[in-house]
DNA sequence: CGATTGCTACGAAGGTCTTCGTTGACAATA
DNA sequence: TATTGTCAACGAAGACCTTCGTAGCAATCG
């Protein structure tokens, strides 16, 4: 039950919401500047994406101030455990298992992350997830 | 080093890559019939996929018959591999632990899929990851 | 006041994705 | 042989995605 209330953040939009999610609620300017950092874009690529994002629901704006203040809806959590289940579906036929295999076989998972990892694991061992929404 | 060679496959192309996994070298009307299963679609939709796979590099074919014969290029495990360290530069910083957190989180995490989990990383703890192409 | 600056809104271009209809070659069959 | 079926190859439509230029409006500066 219950569809994703959200679409799946495109690339670019991700790149956005990330940037919301570090700085916290930011405007059109903020975004556009820390975007940039990264690669340069026009102003109104930032502020067209933005737009777009509202109407998807993946953003919130605050417009009572003439100058718009941005942030996202989902949290950086809940937008990843979505991003997660979604290619459970799409590639790994649901096991998950199989998923932390692969991004234990990834280089980045350096020694400090098994170790983290495995505290994880004996944190909840086979016993309940607690209950998620997204 | 080394960009991806093979593009992410999309989301259709996903689709089709789990139907060669599965059935090992097909033709187009296998994979249109695998495909119908699921989602009934013309059988021209199967053929020009498999045609722009071919120019992508994500399928290799042998048309040395009249009816030409697909095979993935890339294994499943290479795949995944390659979505998750994807997901993971996209989505989490690099890090692998947070990734695994959210599969965690997920409902499909059975018990028995902890386990198996645990026994991964007990199995390769800090050490090095096989080289890897993908 | 007039010019410059900063903002939102909008339209549109150029790209990719996914879908399908049509065409022409070839094969099988009546 | 004439018809029917199967196949690959296009082309193109329609939906998104991403990018930007332009326009219109408010505030601010000289």
């Amino acid at each position: 039950m219950s569809k994703p209330s959200t679409p799946r953040p495109t690339d670019a939009e991700l790149a956005i919401l990330r940037v919301l999610w570090e700085r916290g609620q930011s405007t059109v300017r903020q975004v556009h500047d820390a975007l940039s950092r990264e690669r340069p874009t026009a102003y109104t690529t930032a502020l067209k994406m933005l737009q777009i994002m509202t109407e998807k629901g993946l953003v919130r704006r605050d417009d009572s101030d003439r100058t718009h203040v941005y942030q996202p809806r989902l949290s950086e959590e809940q937008t990843q455990r979505q991003l997660v289940r979604d290619l459970l579906d799409r590639a790994f036929g649901g096991s998950a298992s199989k998923l932390v295999m692969q991004a234990l076989a990834t280089k980045r998972a350096s020694a400090e992350e098994l170790t983290e990892i495995r505290r994880l694991i004996d944190g909840r061992d086979g016993r309940e997830v607690r209950d998620d929404r997204d």
